[in-house]
DNA sequence: CATGGGATTGACT
DNA sequence: GTCAATCCCATGC
């Protein structure tokens, strides 16, 4: 099955930037889906949302969930295979700054995939946007501080879902504020 | 066309 | 611990 490389692009999202207008925000945790398996929305064929996790690698997947927050995918896959990261954690950054320690004992928490969305103020008219062509939402590289740390990643599995429970995709900056609970 | 559930969160018992 | 909010979309009649 192609697009095995969804593990380590959700692995590699991990410190990584995403940015909207004002508001940076650190990747320190994300989760990894592939249609091949059913908790993923490209599972079982051509629908909207399928077709959505089709686009180009780097592009966004921003899709409503319980008709209240706007969850934010990057594309990982191509037109031949539906997958997708989540990003469902994050701490906030100031554009330009110094960065913030991603260690505890910090405000700027944004845990939770929900919460990004509100952070990142996305709606559907984000759904599709290009992260890498240097628009205002867009997705950049970690920090080179950060890089030099050295950035310990934990995995286990996936969480809010009741399907594929058991794949141990979801990735997470050790020890880092802004993960989701409940902490691998 | 009607219906049910979801990659969630926050408020409340 | 339980539950409602609220909308997109897949499924079924």
């Amino acid at each position: 099955m192609l697009g095995g490389e969804v593990l380590g692009a959700a692995a590699g999202l991990i410190g990584c930037r995403i940015v909207h207008g004002p508001v940076e925000l650190v990747i320190v945790e994300t989760e990894a889906y592939h249609q091949s398996e059913p908790a993923c929305h490209g599972y079982g064929g051509h629908t909207s949302r399928a077709d959505r996790l089709r686009r180009p690698a780097g592009h966004a997947y921003v899709h409503l969930t319980y008709g209240i927050h706007y969850l934010v995918n990057v594309v990982a896959g191509s037109q031949e295979f539906a997958s997708g990261v989540l990003l469902r954690g994050a701490v906030r950054q100031t554009p330009g700054a110094q960065r913030v320690p991603l260690v505890p004992g910090r405000e700027g928490a944004v845990p939770g995939p929900g919460r990004i969305g509100t952070a990142l103020r996305m709606t559907k008219e984000h759904d599709g946007a290009d992260l890498l062509a240097g628009g205002d939402f867009a997705l950049l590289p970690a920090l080179e501080e950060d890089r030099v740390a050295g950035l310990t990643i934990a995995r286990g599995p996936r969480i809010g879902i009741s399907k594929a429970t058991e794949l141990p995709w979801r990735f997470c900056l050790s020890g880092s504020e802004g993960v989701s609970r409940p902490r691998i």
